[in-house]
This record gives C-alpha cells, structure tokens and sequence, in this order.
RNA sequence: GCGGGUGUGGCGAAAUUGGCAGACGCACUAGACUUAGGAUCUAGCGCCGCAAGGCAUGGGGGUUCAAGUCCCUUCACCCGCACCA
C-alpha cells in the first residue's frame, strides 16, 4: 500500500538537507528549550523504553515549533565513567573506540525514529574541547575554595577497585557491580556542596519541578534544625560535643552515644579503663557492612566506656558514656546525648543495657515506651511547664548566654567525593609539587589530556592507571618549575553532566562555556526531562554546579531548569523491568523495521499516561500501525475542498483543540485517541477536504512526522509540515447544534433524547417529562424537585 | 517509621474536575469478502438477567438531586529516604 521505510528515509533526508532543525539565536522569537537527558552510548543500543521518552520530547519539540517558537532540542552524549570504561575492558578495546562505536549506533536508532534534533550541536563529554571546560570550571571551584583534598573515608568496592560516592554505594552496594562496598581511607578531592544546602532548597522556589521530585531532594539535602552542646569530660580538660534537635530534653539525659570512629577513643585511650573491650567494638564495627549497621530492626549493641564521663551542663550530673554503631560517624558530631524517655532508639538501648529513663515531658508511659509525642515538660526546672517549641527556644537561648552549646543546623547532604580511581574521566587538573603543594594547571595548559595507552585496567592498589603512566604523572611545577606529579584520578560521570545543557547553547564556543549572547537568550531549559532515578543525584549536582557558576557571574540564571518532568519506564511484555538478563527487552530497530517509525512513536505515544510505567504489547503497536494505514487510505476520499466539510466542522475544531491542550499538559495518550476519533469521523463521510486532511496530518505530525509530510506531498495540501504552522480552532464552532440529553428519576438514567444544543432549561424539562420511559418512573408520585444542567442532563426527584 | 504515588472490564487506559462510568485502542465473538487470512470491512463486547431491570471504579461509612471525582475510615501494592540524633 505504501512503502513506510522509503518514506521514512526520504523524511529525514530531506530534513537533514534542509537542516530543518538547525536553530540559531534569534531575538524576534520567543525561545523554547526542550532538554532530555542525554545518554550513556552503552554497548546494548537503545531499547524501546529510550524511545518513548525521545519521542515525548520530539512531540513538544515539534508542536513548540509549529506554535512559533525558536526550539532549542539538541542531543549529546555522557560518555565518561564507569559504564564506557566496563564495556571497553570487556571489549577489549579502547574506550573512545567504545564510546565513539556505541555513538554511532545510538545515533543511527535515533535519527531512523525521525527526530527532530538539531545535530549540528552534538557533543560527546569525552571530547577534549569540552572535557577542557568541565576542567576549567573544576579550576573556577578550587580557586573559590570550594574543592579541597581531604582523607575521606570512601565507599570502596573491592571488584571495581573504584571509590564510590555516597550516591553510588546505597545500602553498601556497588551500584556498578553489586558487591558490597567496604570503606577505606583516601585522599581525595572534595566539592563543598554542604555549603550550598540552603540556597539548593530555596532554589526550587524558582523551579516548577514535580511536587515529588522537590520532596525527593528536600529529602535528600535532609535539613534539621537543633543544637550545639558541649558536655564537659569529668577530670579532663576538654568536651563532648553533640548535635540534637530536642534540646529541650536535656534534662532527661542518662547517657551519651559515640560512634565507633569518634576521635576521642583514640584520643583518650589512657584513660579508658576497658580500652581492649572497647577496641574490639570498633573492630566488629568496621567490619559490618552498611546494610548490617544500618538495619534499624536488629538488636542494639554498645559498651559502656569506663573511664570517661560527661557532666550534662545544665545540671552537673555525671553521664556514663557508651560506644555503639547506631550513631553515625559523618552526621552530626558523631555523638549524641541520649534521651530514652523521649526516643526510641535511646530507649531500646537504655533498656537493653538497664539504663535509667527519666521522663521530661507529661504523656506517655515511659516504663513501656519512649514517648515521642508532644506535651508539657517536667522535671526540668525551668523548662516546666512549657511546651516542646518554647522549650527548645528558651533552652537554646540558656546554652547560648552560658556558653555551653548553640543553635544549629544540620544536613544530610554531604559534601561531594569528586575523585574517582579512573581512567576514563577528566583527569582533574592539579599537580602535587613537593615545595609548594597543590598548584593548579594553568587555564592555558588545559586540556589535561588523557594519555593515548594501551592498558586502562585498574591497578591492584587501587590507584587510577594513570598513576603508572610516567610520562602523565611527572612534569614540572607551574609556579617554581621544580619537578612535580599530576594528580592520576579523574572526576565522577556527574561532572560532565552537571553543565551540558549550557553547552548546547554556543557548542563549538572555543574560549568559554558560551557565549553570554547564547546563554541569555536560551536561558534556562523549559522542560527538562528525565527519569525518576536522577531526581536528587544528577540534579542535585546541576543544581549546585550552576548556582556556583551564576555566583561567579559566568551564567545568567541561578537555577538551571524550570520545569522537571518524569517519564515511566517501558516494561517488557510480561510486565517486569526491561533487561538482558530477564531476555525482555524489545530493540526499537525491529519494531521500526516491520511497522515503521511512525507506528512506533505514535504507539508509545499511545501506550498509556507519560509518567507511568506500561508494559509492551506488540498487538498494540499493530494497532497504532493501522492506525497509520487507515490515515493514509483516507487520499481517496479527498475531494477539491479547501473547507472544512460542513459535517466535520465542528470535530475538526474540537479536536484541534483537544490535541493542542493535550500537547501542552503532555498527556500524550488522550492526543493520539482524539485523532482516532477524528479518523473514525472523516472515514464515515463520502468525500474529504483537502483542509480536513491537511488539518489531520497538521495535528498528527508530532506524533508520525514521516507519513505526514508525505501524504501532504502527494496530495498537495501545503507547505512542508515541518515548516508549517500548527492549525488553530474557531471557538464558535466547537460545540454540535444538537446533542443526547440525559433525563434521570432520582439519580437513574431513564431516557435519552437528541435535542438542540440551545434549548432552554424550561424547554429540556418539559421535553424530559414527555419521555414515554421517564413517565412510567414517574406516574403516580410526587416530583419533589427538577435539576436541570443545561446542555447536559435533567434529574428529576420524585417521592 | 517519614515522604510521594497508585488501585476503574480479559488487557492498556479515558472521564469536560461533582453530571450518561468504561471514550480510544488491544484481545475476543459473529458475519462479509476471499483460493487463503496473522489482510480488510461490518456488527457485538463490564457483570447478573430471556426481559424489564439490577449491580459495578480495592473495602466500609458519609455529604449530595447526583460521587471514580468531595469528606471520614480501612486494605493492598509501587517508588524515594531511612538508627540523621
């Protein structure tokens, strides 16, 4: 009937010559920035899942065009990192032959779907001119003081021989290979992104994430306001510091809590009495993975420490001191006091260890539970009789005026690990001379470019390969000329993209990010989308990337994106998780090759509500094809026309209507079904109009741009699509002149009757009560009263 | 435990935001055309019932002339975060 795949590659030939999609900055035109994120160029190609998220984008990224914009939708590739590194030891071949393959192949998938990207501002992070940037901006943090070297404890996974980041080793799992991480010392380099917790909350105030992706990163950042107190150490000349949010409940102290890694155990090992005990402790402590110390269901463990105790500063009494893994080392001070009477942890651990429970707030039985509910204080002095708010105010005050302790803010979010024991990532650009430390490379040596060598495997030591690479470690010290060393790790995947979608704005910029012209007038991104999983990571590290650029006046804007949206995930056929292993996954490739790339988007277009999840059903697709077909037959009714056929008129309006709102609000799905109806509409009629057909394939073309330009070709409708404008509706003539009233008796459906749409409410009345069917129900009884809905229904209410 | 979300036919889902529940599509059934049908077309298709009619949006209760939609309560599942002091 009509050869899809020849069509299919004439479109986007033609496309391609006439750079349809290239976009420039033009300030007659109102801007659209259509960001999805790019992807990792793995071995396994794209699967249909990929798919429905490019074609979503493609959809606005069109339908913005048609409406007028100047629509910025690009396509890059995130090829650093782990995943290209893994492939390539695998392969056995080089990463950037990997990488530069796998661009190939990805590339391919994505143009044979018929996007509409503008290609000529493809980039790959791996390619130097833009690694030489991400350098560069690396320098912009260290010189703000916002990178630092530390001896971190990492997350270490001993099969990748890799440092994690927290975000990488959840629950104490390589996220890369799925063996549990250990933790180990290393000194590397550190973003202070702490430091920006604030102005990362404040920030979504500018945004219109998602309610759920804003509370997945106000989560995530984790924000807990409370306080400093320092408990004096009973015969030592020092104090125990600890971070609580209920300082109101000082006075119920009985104990304090250090973590296994407290300073003080080493510290003060003289003068624990029980220091082998104590030290055997922290050894079981060390031992147990994440997921074991972090099992809130298990039993608490501890030993008390003999030989230190703490004096509570309000009121002199002398506390014992214990050692136990359920206070955690990197949050807070990594010791609390303990209030069992009002937490349950403490609580657990008092009675377990028979320790005393004085109870500071009325409610609750405390020789049964801790109570954690709200209520009047008591026991406390003065505290007594106040409730939990005013408490923790007038405590804070009496710490800060006695200097024992100060208000404080806390947060989940750490700073962020930036080292990797990488071979494939951007080398960080600093060198370790031995007479003046860390200098950085000077911005005019940058790129620090990877060594071009044969063996990239990680080294048993756990150093970056490049660390055996002489000819990269050794050079000379840019400040005294001495010799130095490079440093030999690299930074994270994040970092490339923490800044991309700038760089699409002003690509082959060679100087900087971008242009400023570039980046005022593209500003932020209108619509990012990506998936759940990237909803605090990735954005996260956007988020303060950019801020910290805007801060440097380097961007024009704080915030990077405005909206976030997030898309389900493409389901295999049985419903489970898309995935090679579970020998599910449906390759785009195939589906294109038998129903076309049209049937394709228009199906997952289709497939159900954008952000859900939906599982793959071929039979649909079929459907979504004969959709297509049905489309195309539709030529042999054309008749001469160029109105609207009198019995169209109103649909064709209606549903001009109802696709563009869809468009707009993303709800694919109900766009494609009110084109089906539309079809199901023109293909009742004898003959068609070259408009009704031309608005058809106007309203269709975001979904199947293929088979729409074409039809418009041969039949002669017009302009090329992709240079056309959207169709608009006349809102006069977007209701019927008659339509089914519903009459119901006392809530139930009782008769139906075709009338004009203007008849009155008096009129639809008299005519409900005439209705042979309504009659029966209501002969006999009294009509108590008559709601009438114009246009719609009349109950009538009978006794 | 905290936060977010979802429950509607055999399946994917709609429902103008309080107004005919199940649009649209898949699957299925019957028929037409056909040498053939995994093509196309026509019709049917929530459940019970011969019908009239009744019952149906996870369960229970409520508000209302009218509830998938609002309120209360309860159950199930999914996704984040989680011994965060």
């Amino acid at each position: 009937m009509y050869d899809f795949q020849k069509i299919e590659k004439k479109w986007q030939q033609y496309w391609e010559e006439h750079q349809s999609f290239k976009v420039d900055v033009d300030k007659n035109k109102k801007k659209f920035y259509m960001l999805v994120e790019f992807p990792y160029p793995s071995g396994v190609g794209l699967h249909v899942g990929h798919g429905r998220v490019y074609t979503a984008s493609d959809v606005q990224a069109r339908f913005k065009k048609a409406i007028g914009y100047n629509v910025l939708f690009p396509m890059g590739w995130d090829a650093f990192g782990a995943p290209a590194e893994q492939y390539a030891i695998k392969n056995h071949i080089h990463p950037s032959q990997a990488v530069s393959e796998n661009i190939k192949v990805f590339k391919g998938q994505m143009q044979s779907l018929g996007l509409a990207i503008d290609w000529s501002r493809e980039f790959a992070t791996t390619d130097p001119e833009y690694y030489k940037l991400t350098q560069w901006q690396f320098l912009q943090f260290y010189k703000a003081g916002l990178a630092y070297k530390a001896e971190k404890e990492i997350n270490w996974c001993p099969n990748c021989k890799m440092g994690l980041s927290n975000e990488d080793a959840q629950g104490g799992v390589c996220e890369r290979c799925g063996s549990q991480t250990e933790k180990k010392l290393k000194n590397q380099w550190v973003l202070k992104m702490s430091e920006y917790a604030d102005k990362l909350i404040e920030g979504l105030d500018d945004t219109e994430f998602l309610d759920k992706v804003k509370t997945a990163q106000i989560n995530w950042i984790g924000k807990s306001t409370g306080a400093l107190v320092n408990f004096k150490l009973k015969n030592i000349d020092d104090y125990l510091e600890v971070f609580t949010t209920r300082a109101d409940t000082l006075f119920g102290v009985t104990f304090m809590v250090i973590s296994p890694e407290h300073p003080y155990l080493e510290k003060y090992k003289d003068k624990i009495e029980n220091i082998d005990e104590v030290r055997n402790y922290m050894e079981i402590a060390k031992h147990k993975s994440d997921i074991e110390r972090t099992d809130n269901t298990k039993e608490k463990t501890g030993v008390q420490i003999k030989g230190l105790t703490a004096i509570n500063p309000i009121n002199q009494k002398e506390i014992p001191i214990w050692i136990s893994d359920y206070v955690l080392a990197n949050y807070g001070t990594g010791a609390i006091m303990a209030v069992p009477a009002h937490d349950e942890r403490d609580y657990a651990f008092a009675k377990k260890f028979g320790i005393d429970i004085i109870a500071v707030i009325d409610g609750g039985d405390v020789a049964k539970e801790a109570y954690i509910g709200d209520g009047v204080h008591i026991n406390s002095e003065f505290l007594n009789g106040l409730d939990k708010q005013s408490a923790i105010d007038t405590m804070i005050k009496y710490l800060e005026e006695n200097k024992i302790g100060c208000a404080k803010t806390n947060y989940r979010l750490q700073d962020w690990i930036f080292s990797r024991q990488r071979f494939w990532g951007e080398p960080i650009p600093m060198i370790n001379c031995p007479k003046c430390g860390w200098v950085p490379v000077p911005e005019s040596d940058l790129p620090v470019l990877l060594p071009n060598v044969s063996s990239y495997e990680p080294t048993e030591t756990g150093e970056s390969p490049l660390a055996n690479i002489s000819e990269f470690v050794n050079c000379k010290c840019p400040k005294c000329g001495g010799n130095a060393k490079r440093e030999t790790d690299t930074m994270p995947n994040w970092a490339g993209s923490s800044w991309y979608w700038l760089r699409y704005m002003d690509p082959r910029n060679k100087d900087e990010i971008a242009s400023q012209e570039a980046m005022k007038y593209w500003g932020k991104v209108d619509l990012y989308d990506g998936g759940m999983e990237h909803a605090t990571r990735h954005l996260l590290y956007a988020r303060f990337w950019n801020i910290f650029l805007y801060e440097q006046g380097l961007v024009p804007n704080s915030e990077p994106f405005l909206k976030r949206i997030s898309h389900g995930m493409i389901l295999g056929p049985n419903g489970e998780k898309m995935s090679k292993s579970k020998g599910n996954v449906v390759n785009p490739n195939d589906m294109i090759r038998e129903y076309g790339a049209d049937a394709l988007r228009t199906y997952e277009m289709f497939i159900g509500d954008y952000s859900k999840d939906a599982a793959w059903n071929e039979n649909g697709l079929k459907g979504c094809k004969k959709f297509l077909d049905r489309v195309w037959k539709l030529q042999e009714k054309l008749n001469s026309n160029d109105v609207y056929t009198k019995e169209l008129e109103v649909i064709m309006n209606k549903t001009i209507k109802k696709v563009t709102e869809d468009i707009e609000t993303l709800n694919y799905n109900t766009a494609v079904s009110s084109l089906m109806i539309l079809l199901n509409e023109m293909e009742k009629q004898e003959k068609i109009s070259h408009k009704d057909y031309r608005t058809l394939i106007e309203l269709l073309n975001p979904f199947a741009p293929h088979i729409t330009e074409e039809i418009n070709e041969i039949c002669a409708l017009g302009k090329p699509l992709c240079d056309s404008s959207w169709p608009r509706y006349d809102s006069n003539k977007i209701v019927d002149e008659t339509y089914e009233m519903v009459v119901q008796v006392n809530g139930k459906v009782r008769g139906k009757i075709q009338i004009a749409t203007n008849t009155s409410k008096e009129e639809m009345e008299k005519i409900a009560i005439e209705i042979d069917n309504v009659k029966k129900f209501i002969e006999g009884k009294e009509i108590v009263k008559i709601i009438t809905i114009q246009s719609k229904i009349v109950n009538i209410v009978v006794k």
